[in-house]
DNA sequence: ACGCGCCCTGGGATCGATTCCAGATCGAGC
DNA sequence: GCTCGATCTGGAATCGATCCCAGGGCGCGT
């Protein structure tokens, strides 16, 4: 073990202590104020001082204890992030936008993920409260979670998805107008029986894409049939069991349209185990890209959300928001791309 | 905007600000002292009035400032995690896998990512030091970072790669035994020209994995040809073109062994685009399991590192670390699966 | 010479929680 | 009745940094 020698290079005091600003205002031969003043910028510091205490503080390996300085300032410099599943790309991305903008900030980025647990997503939220962050970027799972924070305070963005509209400030994508593009494409390649498989109808990512998937049908002038409409399970297991049975029936589809990445995997997989081809057999469209879909042949038509910058764009709305705590609340919408790819195909029977 | 009723399920007192434990105390009508104890538990209160002060805490909403208890205690319970790039599902795994386990014992998780940069890898260092986080676990991009946090008596969990053994705590796969397994199971095959494409040699993971490459040669008897050890560059772009290289040349290896999922992305991006069929025409493999190397037919075989175990272990040790904190570091090393798929056959001529 | 304003510094309060310690109360044992 | 110990409570110090404020020194204009 290392001595630690005070004046090299070190970063604790003679004692193995953490340097304080206490410690760098004696080796300094200054006070406490006038240290913090000299290492802040804010406040009067003659020239020379403020470099005597600066070259302390290097020497020392001072580094302001974060705990100390947010408390009395009552602000911190870090943001709460919950998202459902990091393992999930989408979400993954997600963070890593929100990652990158808070660094290029100055922020710093707790995240913490609920693993489809509405208790998780409190506890995490009580922990985001009792650190004080400067707010909160979620993929809300319950509406209390966002209340909850609200009361405390807390200025919160719902990222992909909400409750409803107004009520929060959130940044998601215009699922309607995306579901119902590529719903229409489908339709107008000749597809009558497009089957929607989708997990959840609760939030307006769910909402609105059946939403748009139904006003393509309504535009194409076609009959709805709700039978086409399956809900898909929240796992890959269940989302490639619910597909088995869809794609194995009598009346199979001759187009899917699955409302995420993790339903279209579950697609996938049940169109490989039936032997059924893509698209030659089944077309397939996916609501929410993921890199397999490229690497399989052929690729996965999808509405290609940008994750990243779903995150990028909450940490500039919280920041806005911190700024005017008092404005309106806002929804920025973003549009997506559709990825073509080749996973569809005029019905055999076209 | 809803009033914040004082007395209702609020959690703000009624001038708006957070409750403290002054508040709570005063609601209850003891002192800050005896509320605290009754709210941590430790120390003298009579039950009566503990139950008082626990109602007096639930009907304001009090929730203990984070910042204020660190500060006093001298210790967080937050841990900070730096990976290199979310977006890589092996990192997420990894960031998946510490947050569950941390979060099972009651510590926060701050999160960041250095984008393959140094300089921000230690930035991100010294925001951990500032906050005083409990300990750091990190896939570490330079010596110093480690170092750094040394010096401030920060325990570190390096995973999943190395630049040294026995001078840090670590988790790591046995890259070696894995690289020599995967190896030498294309050399049974009747490979000869077996390529190892790779990015660094420079930690242990690379090392490793070339040794382990290099000693099933060795154990086969047959000879080595280091032109067939092709650097690949660090992301799937640079990776292709490498590839696209190796595949497109006069002399084509029969198998590549790529040395992480990026390197095998480049791979079958490369094989795809020069109409090589896998396995009839190149045989792949892959160091570093993917989503997509599941969906893919035929599926990749590749040596399947659990990341998320990873992350728990390293969650283990740390604690472990922070427990004993002068026991002798330790690199705990866990073994790999192959998961074999069908992307290898032998090789054409035999 | 005096007053005014500017520059600069240090003392001390402050943020919110924990914790040490002194003291109060009460019941039991002798 | 007195002591002793256990139980219980509140006052005050403490963690590390910031920042308000008082005050000293100095230059300058009159």
């Amino acid at each position: 073990m290392e001595a630690a020698v005070p004046g090299a290079r070190g970063a604790v005091t003679a004692a193995g202590r953490r340097a304080t600003i206490k410690d760098v205002a004696e080796a300094a031969d200054v006070s406490r104020s006038t240290a913090s003043r000299a290492l802040t910028g804010r406040g009067y510091v003659a020239p020379a001082v403020r470099e005597r205490v600066r070259r302390a503080a290097q020497t020392l390996g001072y580094v302001p204890d974060a705990m100390a300085r947010n408390l009395r300032q009552q602000v911190s410099r870090s943001i709460g992030v919950l998202v459902s599943d990091l393992r999930n790309s989408f979400y993954a991305d997600l963070a890593s936008g929100v990652s990158s903008q808070s660094r290029r900030r100055g922020y710093a980025m707790m995240l913490a993920d609920d693993a489809g647990s509405v208790e998780a997503e409190l506890e995490a939220a009580e922990t985001f409260v009792a650190l004080r962050v400067a707010g909160v970027i979620l993929t809300p799972l319950s509406a209390e979670v966002t209340e909850y924070l609200g009361r405390h305070r807390i200025p919160v963005i719902e990222v992909d998805r909400q409750f409803a509209e107004g009520v929060c400030d959130a940044v998601v994508v215009d699922n309607k107008a995306a579901a119902e593009r590529v719903t229409a494409s489908l339709l107008q390649q000749g597809h009558r029986r497009v089957a929607l498989l989708i997990d959840e109808m609760d939030w307006t990512t769910g909402r609105d894409r059946l939403v748009g998937y139904r006003s393509a049908f309504l535009a194409a002038g076609l009959p709805l049939d709700d039978a086409l409409v399956v809900r898909g399970g929240w796992d890959v297991g269940a989302a490639t069991a619910v597909a088995r049975e869809l794609l194995g029936g009598p009346e199979r589809p001759t187009a899917v349209f699955a409302a995420n990445n993790v339903l279209a995997e579950g697609v996938w997989r049940a169109a490989q185990a039936l032997g059924l081809r893509v698209p030659e057999d089944v077309s397939l469209v996916s609501f929410d890209d993921a890199p397999w879909m490229t690497m399989v042949s052929p690729g996965v038509t999808a509405v290609a959300q940008d994750a990243v910058a779903l995150g990028e764009a909450a940490v500039a709305q919280m920041f806005d928001r911190i700024q005017s705590p008092e404005s309106p609340k806002r929804t920025v919408m973003l549009s997506a791309a559709v990825a073509e790819r080749g996973s569809t195909a005029p019905p055999a029977g076209a």
